[in-house]
DNA sequence: CTCCCGATAT
DNA sequence: ATATCAGGAG
């Protein structure tokens, strides 16, 4: 069986294992999505929801981050980690969106991986669960982690995983398959001790029990 | 490539 | 003690 088959298979037995796989970050508009997601920046989703949870409701709209004192924003998001360079970036990402997109979250790749602070991945995640737009897949640590042992890549550039795996999986599994990556990745198939002996799909990888 | 960085699991 | 966590910029 090729590589395009096998992940199929993959893509089958991890939607039986993991049928709630979907984004565990909590939002509730593209605005908020986009700071939960440069927040999670090697961070937990449980940290960081336990953190937009109170920093929702003190900012509401992009000219509360961009005006609010950078200390100030530090401070709320600081248990985070990396949480300097995340104010800096929020503080900068708001005031690029008042001064050049009209105070609103843009719905394209070109124009989100502008901002501060947004790459690919981050885009993916907002045009994805955001908009409804499918431009590519979300490449984290967990679906690079996990396309690498699969052997569905050999690449270890982010950008480039993405590009391999959207060859080898049709877009309307795009988002799925990252979803189911990031719940297998974060359950099962874990960067430390992976338990390949519970692994629904260990029969299919060429990594497992080789740790 | 390095740096950013607190919280958590092992 | 140490590795790792829904990355991105310089």
């Amino acid at each position: 069986m090729d590589d395009k088959e096998r992940v199929q298979e993959i893509i089958k037995l991890l939607s039986k294992e993991h049928p709630d796989a979907k984004i565990a970050l909590q939002y509730i508009d593209p605005l908020e999505l986009l700071v939960a997601t440069i927040l999670s920046a090697q961070s937990t989703d449980k940290i960081v929801n336990k953190v937009t949870k109170k920093l929702f409701k003190k900012y509401v709209k992009v000219e509360d981050y961009a005006n609010i004192d950078l200390k100030e924003l530090e401070n709320d998001i600081k248990s985070t980690g990396f949480y300097r360079n995340k104010a800096k970036y929020l503080k900068k990402m708001a005031q690029m969106l008042v001064n050049d997109f009209n105070s609103n979250v843009p719905n394209s790749m070109d124009e989100l991986t502008k901002l501060p602070g947004v790459a690919r991945k981050t885009a993916n995640v907002v045009l994805s669960n955001a908009f409804g737009i499918i431009e590519g897949i979300a490449v984290d640590t967990h679906v690079k982690r996990l396309a690498q042992r699969l052997k569905l890549t050999t690449k270890k550039d982010p950008n480039k995983i993405e590009k391999d795996l959207m060859e080898l999986v049709p877009k309307r599994q795009w988002q799925n398959l990252s979803d189911l990556f990031i719940f297998h990745g974060r359950r099962v198939c874990k960067a430390r001790n992976p338990n390949c002996k519970e692994c629904c799909m260990n029969k299919l990888c060429p990594s497992a029990f080789s740790f």
